[in-house]
RNA sequence: GGGGGUGUGCCCGAGUGGCUAAAGGGGACGGGCUGUAAACCCGUUGGCUACGCCUACCUAGGUUCGAAUCCUAGCGCCCCCA
């Protein structure tokens, strides 16, 4: 064994941790005793501009394979985001503009470096082999799959079952990917579970054009804020990566308890060893929720904005929510002078609400407070004076703030 | 190519001429409890400076004093036959 770099045996104990499957676990334990540095691939669609804690679950993965000495190939899939993965989807996802593509794929880059080594990364964009396919070598690509092998997806046999539209182009999602693969000559591919089917797909097409066959690595989807859904910004259960501190670590301390350990497995960059002791001491009850959970979000949060944000955070937090004082960083709007103020328009105006409506709601709930009072109106009267205003803060619910000055 | 269905609010889903801004559920939001967790209880859930007004039941027309509800055309989706 080599000094400083762990044999197979160790390695594969990293990387196990928190995956899902590694199919076929031999051939990963020999490539890894192969010793040479393997070729691992994350293909991502450039689907969405902003990348949350799910996103960076394969990349932490990633991370791990390059502190092992391994060397990372992330494919943009500027091509395949023109089919839009079928994967998870009940219906077809609109196309993207090529545009839309360009502008996501770098914010993608700028955001994944956060987490990944720039030196052993390579980044790829799969319209490089994929974009000068004619229609002879799709032909050729497509004899190699059988159309009962595609359909035995799950989501694409759910859909044909359920008379949901499924347009011919998306069969061939599988195959795109597959080849991104060839022409990278992976040695393991990630993913998350849902794309199983996806990676499968690559393994036997290199083991049809005769190379050695790539091993699948899923990882478990995660859970959004909401503890039910995998997290995603259309559901807004999602924790961003560019989330300002307090936040994030608001956020991850709103997650269910039974989340924690999932969430150190795949967001945390703590050691197996330490993450097994935790659990264990939660399952005993020894430690308590809170305290578990509050490290979870400093972990969290000093991984993308530094340990000293993550105090402050801390701190921050149990100004807001444990000792009920209002934060630091309240945001000041300022709105034109009045002498008497419709308080629905202002909590509008200082987007505190997002229709009036909705703001008469809440002051009707009781929801709204201006420096630490409820308030309370008579039926039907929403004015106020502006000096009961004015230099005040507003508050509406348990987190949204402002101050506000006019004139 | 032919025949038959179906399209409701964030989602599911009632409603088949006026009493419907549209039952019920889910979700979400607000309040209580708490550890900004879960569970539980209560309330809200189209817009509008608002005891009223405006816009809404796929789209466009039409019938009617009056339509989400009836008619016509179009669009989407589904099923059966070919």
């Amino acid at each position: 064994m080599k000094l400083g770099v762990p044999d197979a045996a160790d390695q594969m104990k990293t990387i196990a941790s928190g995956a899902a499957d590694i199919v076929p676990e031999e051939a990963l334990l020999t490539k890894l005793a192969s010793g040479r540095s393997l070729t691992i691939k994350l293909g991502v669609d450039p689907t969405a501009p902003d990348l949350h804690l799910g996103h960076a679950v394969p990349l932490r993965k990633l991370r791990q394979f390059q502190d092992l000495g391994h060397n990372v190939v992330l494919i943009i899939g500027d091509f395949t985001a023109l089919i839009g993965d079928p994967s998870g989807r009940s219906t077809t996802r609109p196309a993207l503009t090529p545009g839309q593509i360009e502008a996501n794929a770098t914010t993608y880059i700028e955001q994944a470096f956060k987490v990944l080594d720039r030196n052993r990364t390579v980044m790829r964009r799969n319209s490089e082999w994929l974009g000068p396919l004619g229609f002879a070598d799709i032909l050729k690509l497509t004899s190699q799959f059988t159309v009962a092998r595609i359909m035995e997806r799950d989501d694409f046999q759910k859909r044909y079952r359920e008379g949901v539209g499924i347009s011919l182009h998306e069969l061939l999602y599988p195959m795109a990917q597959a080849y991104d693969s060839v022409a990278i000559k992976a040695d393991v591919e990630l993913g998350g579970t849902d794309q199983l089917f996806n990676l499968l797909a690559g393994r036997e097409l290199m083991t049809k054009l005769g190379m050695e066959p790539q091993v699948c690595l899923t990882l478990p989807l995660l859970e959004g804020t909401d503890g039910t859904q995998k997290m995603s910004k259309s559901y807004g259960n999602y924790i961003g990566l560019t989330d300002p501190p307090a936040e994030m670590f608001g956020k991850v301390m709103s997650i269910p308890d039974d989340l924690m350990v999932k969430y150190y497995r795949l967001c945390t960059a703590l050691p197996v060893e330490e993450i097994d002791a935790l659990e264990s001491a939660l399952a005993a009850g020894e430690a308590h929720p809170n305290v578990v959970k509050r490290r979870l979000a400093g972990e969290i949060v000093g991984l993308y904005h530094g340990a000293e944000e993550a105090l402050e955070a801390e701190a921050a937090f149990d100004r807001v929510f444990k000792r009920h004082e209002l934060p630091d960083d309240i945001t000041e709007i300022h709105l034109p002078a009045a002498d008497r103020v419709h308080l629905p328009a202002l909590l509008k105006d200082a987007g505190l609400a997002p229709t009036t409506s909705e703001a008469r709601r809440l002051i009707d709930g009781g929801g709204v407070k201006i420096d630490g009072e409820a308030v309370n109106l008579p039926a039907g009267s929403y004015d106020l004076p502006a000096d009961a205003v004015d230099g005040r803060v507003v508050q509406v619910g348990k987190r949204r703030f402002a101050r506000i000055s006019l004139g």
